[in-house]
RNA sequence: GCCUCGAUGGCGGAAUUGGUAGACGCGGCGGAUUCAAAAUCCGUUUCUGGUGACAGAGUGGGAGUUCGAUUCUCCCUCGAGGCACCA
């Protein structure tokens, strides 16, 4: 063994060793009890980052971690390999995005594997290859013919210079992030999957997956947004309309029906459209709220604005008539496009009448009386008696929600209904980097699924995207194709899909993933799946997740696996954040720099006063803590870190910073900490390796130093056992393998025991850190003379009998306050343990001149005199 | 705007069911070793007052429950993630 801690000798042998063994290729073992550990595989955008480098470490700890409970362990990698980062690649440098992507996860693949991750690389796929998205495209089809999928019309963000649909993202205060022209929205024919009719299934199903953190369930349950209440239908005015109709609406509180005092549509409601037509006043105003983009973000953050329609319905209940406006609040996507407005009990009602002059009417008595004069308060809300409301007034909530239920029932104007919040998925992108949608548009028979034995529709890949619109649209080679049902011409649709399509249904592929006679093979996919362990970024709480639950569901009802949810167990991850650094510019603008090139200047008690660039000697401004990002400029390189550190300090810097499910601060000198921690375990170790192997510890004849010294390892194994394998609360568990490496080196080595004893700890050292830093402990653990790999070793167990100890420190309090500490034996009854508390000098002097009201005894823990 | 989460020393963070606030690491300060430096080792380090023993304060702010609150309840401030075409 070498004296000195080389980790580049010693992670290039490690990483040998498991390679010529395939250590992590594994099969379908019968009998042996799996863990599938999956983590959200990567974009590959160019090069790894930090918040790639904690996933896959946060992956391979609990994946090494189970291997080591005797599990059959499957931990694949891939590639989510299409997206828009490719084509702005391509704009940029004139590269087709395919060899962009292909060259990118090249590299990447080498960064990943110099990290050591336990994954089987024989199950690596990319989900931009014909390979992969052909069955993305037969399920396409076989959902398409169930009615699954179908078409309809959506508002997408139009740029009318570029003449190319835009992403939110490239939406910037309204403009196109490239031409500067102001946005649109247009409506343009996309597919959908019916994401809705399992909407009941997404919600209740939540319930069955006591694995997830209740944060994201909770999120989960508030997107999907189920409402129970009624649909109510306002009658047109014939004479205002010009004919006759309805207007419905959904409202979660028909109970204050009577408080209805106008009613508000959206924009792009067909009575807005109706009444615009004959007023130029209100058009400008629906053509200025169609200005703009679709995220609801910067929708739901306008200012509140309306203009009466001129037009008007009747009130169902009282046959008042009630004006009709148009509110830039109401969403056309939620309900009807319409809502039914009760200013005197809701909130955005209260403020738009106000703005307005529209009479409030408060029709329920709540906390804050029987009126509601502004400003609002969160008490007009509540549920309540009605009042102001005829033959409905004294009735209480329930029983008003039924007597007005029952009267619009009886008029045929009402009916209880259950709205949800989640919409339907469209999933038609007008982008070029994607998968192809299978379906060609006849004239004659329709939109016809492109027939299996034509599968897969391949997507050229030499082509270089301008960012006017799609290229496939331009490449009559590409849609120029027969219909599969008549023979005619046809045109082959254009669009490509949503890239969350592919994601939300790779970890069954990775079952199977060179299968070739379907999208899984079922034997593999009920072996693997569900997923044990998911682990990916908090940010993907929401859609991904909801998407591949949801495609889970999907490809069970196709009868391709048996199970109901696709991840078990799930872990969000925190983000990556540094400290960033900048000046300001004589034009306003900041120039950052990046940590690396900065130093800092501290005060007498190590406080950050100051920071200059290296450079240049100049002060520099301190930005705050933030996000790794390019924009900001502090990201930090994982390759350097490794070149210079070794995958493991790397790796354990980033388990050992903070708990994985919060942010995680980069700091070059806890890199250099958890560094300098290796080289005192290798140093200890090699020191003990140089001498003879010592005999067999015999626990049971220690001395009280050396069952103290036991206890230390024990106690090691206790805490990270739990904080691994329970908690996955890895900082925690590291910091107690370095307490454990405090007591070993003052530990002394003179006798054959206390050999032994070191023997044990420092076995169990290489054992608890095999997960986190795997090629430093199969360095250990062959120096402490094992002839068979470290990942092929059992997790150390815990000997309770080690823990045991005689006396215990109790804390005696008075009045909750801590005045002073008593050793007793660790079986003392609660009346000793009283009584020498009560002749505690400390206690004596905090309680003279007071009288002893009660004496609280917490076996083991404390004692609280209180007194007055 | 809406949904969700978070806030603890100079810094990252730790505290089974409410029971010693600050484990472990970083940084700082003092010392040893060294011709010197690096590396390493030892001591110390929440704040205020005090030479000291010790006392008081203290977990974003304000209230409450309790013998006892970082932990539970209510209100507020600030920050982060998501909001359906970034992935």
């Amino acid at each position: 063994m070498q004296e000195q801690y080389s980790p580049r000798d010693i992670e290039a042998a490690a990483q040998a060793d498991w390679n010529q063994t395939n250590a992590f290729q594994v099969s379908e073992t019968p009998g042996q009890e799996t863990f599938y550990c999956l983590s959200m595989f990567p974009y590959p955008s160019g090069k790894l980052h930090m918040g790639h480098v904690r996933n896959y470490t946060i992956g391979d700890v609990i994946a090494r971690y189970q291997r080591m409970q005797g599990k059959n362990v499957l931990q694949p990698m891939g590639w989510d390999a299409f997206g828009m980062p490719a084509e702005n690649a391509a704009m940029n440098n004139k590269v087709a995005p395919a060899s962009w992507t292909y060259s990118n996860i090249d590299y990447m693949r080498t960064q990943l594997q110099s990290l050591g991750l336990a994954v089987d690389w024989s199950r690596e796929f990319a989900t931009c290859t014909p390979e992969y998205y052909r069955w993305e495209q037969w399920l396409f089809t076989r959902l398409f013919k169930r009615g699954v999928i179908y078409r309809k019309n959506g508002i997408v963000n139009w740029d009318p210079v570029d003449q190319t649909v835009l992403a939110n993202e490239q939406v910037i205060d309204g403009k196109g992030w490239r031409s500067g022209a102001v946005i649109e929205k247009r409506e343009i024919p996309m597919y959908y999957f019916r994401i809705t009719d399992y909407a009941e299934e997404l919600l209740t199903s939540l319930d069955d997956l006591p694995g997830w953190p209740e944060q994201v369930k909770t999120m989960q349950r508030n997107w999907i947004g189920k409402s129970v209440g009624m649909e109510v239908q306002f009658p047109y005015d014939v004479d205002s309309i010009g004919g006759e109709g309805r207007l419905k609406v959904f409202t979660t509180r028909p109970d204050t029906l009577m408080g209805a005092t106008y009613v508000a549509v959206a924009a792009e409601h067909p009575l807005a459209t109706q009444a615009g037509v004959t007023n130029p006043k209100l058009q400008a105003f629906i053509d200025e709220c169609k200005r703009g983009g679709v995220a609801e973000a910067d929708i739901a953050t306008q200012e509140k604005k309306g203009l009466p329609t001129g037009l008007f319905v009747r009130h169902p209940l009282t046959d008042e008539k009630l004006p009709v406006w148009v509110a830039n609040y109401v969403l056309m996507t939620y309900g009807e496009g319409a809502v039914m407005a009760v200013p005197a009990h809701d909130e955005r009602d209260f403020a738009f009448a106000l703005e307005y002059g529209l009479p409030i009417k408060p029709v329920v008595r709540t906390s804050a009386g029987n009126e509601t004069p502004a400003p609002w308060q969160d008490a007009y809300a509540e549920k309540g008696t009605l009042i102001n409301s005829d033959e409905f007034n004294d009735m209480d909530f329930d029983s008003a929600l039924t007597a007005i239920g029952d009267v619009l029932e009886q008029k045929q104007l009402g009916a209880p209904r259950t709205q949800f919040r989640l919409r339907d998925w469209g999933i038609s992108r007008q982008r070029y980097w994607g998968c192809p949608i299978p379906i060609i548009h006849c004239d004659t028979c329709g939109d016809v699924p492109v027939p299996e034995d034509q599968l897969p529709v391949v997507l050229p890949e030499d082509v270089v995207p301008d960012g006017a619109g799609s290229p496939l649209a331009r490449m009559a080679e590409f849609y120029e194709c027969e219909c599969p049902t008549c023979g005619n011409k046809a045109r082959r649709e254009t669009d490509t899909m949503d890239t969350f399509v592919e994601s939300s249904w790779y970890f069954a592929r990775y079952a199977s993933p060179h299968y070739q006679e379907g999208l899984v093979d079922p034997k593999a996919a009920n072996h693997w799946l569900p997923v044990d362990q998911y682990i990916g970024g908090i940010e993907h709480a929401i859609l991904h997740l909801l998407y591949a639950r949801f495609f889970h569901k999907l490809m069970r009802d196709e009868g391709l696996l048996d199970s109901d949810e696709p991840f078990k167990n799930l872990l969000t991850q925190g983000m990556v954040i540094a400290e960033t650094y900048y000046r300001l510019e004589e034009n306003g603008g900041k120039t950052w720099f990046n940590p690396a090139d900065v130093t800092v200047e501290r005060d007498a008690k190590g406080k950050i006063i100051a920071a200059r660039l290296t450079s240049d000697g100049q002060t520099v401004e301190i930005g705050g803590v933030e996000k790794m990002s390019k924009s900001k400029n502090n990201g930090v390189d994982p390759q350097s870190m490794i070149e210079q550190y070794g995958a493991d300090t790397c790796r354990l810097f980033m388990m050992f910073a903070s708990p994985p499910d919060m942010s995680l601060e980069w700091s070059d000198t806890g890199v250099e900490g958890a560094h300098r921690f290796l080289r005192r375990v290798w140093r200890l170790a090699s020191q003990h390796a140089q001498g003879e192997r010592p005999a067999a510890l015999d626990a049971a004849s220690l001395s009280d130093d050396q069952k103290a010294v036991r206890r230390a390892i024990h106690l090691a194994i206790k805490q990270a056992s739990q904080d691994i394998g329970q908690n996955h609360k890895f900082n925690t568990a590291i910091a107690a393998v370095m307490t454990l490496m405090n007591v070993l080196e003052k530990a002394p080595q003179a006798s054959g025991q206390d050999r032994a004893l070191l023997q044990e700890g420092l076995e169990t050292v290489a054992l608890l850190l095999a997960p986190i830093t795997p090629h430093i402990s199969h360095g250990l653990w062959q120096a402490l003379g094992h002839s068979d790999p470290v990942i092929n070793a059992p997790w150390p167990k815990l000997d309770e009998s080690a823990l045991v100890q005689d006396t215990l420190q109790l804390v005696i309090q008075v009045n909750g306050k801590l005045r002073g500490h008593l050793e007793v034996a660790a079986h003392a009854s609660r009346e000793t343990v009283e009584a020498a508390a009560r002749l505690n000098e400390n206690v004596l002097r905090f309680t003279e001149g007071l009288s002893i009201r009660k004496v609280i005894v917490v076996p083991g823990k404390l004692v609280n005199i209180v007194a007055n």
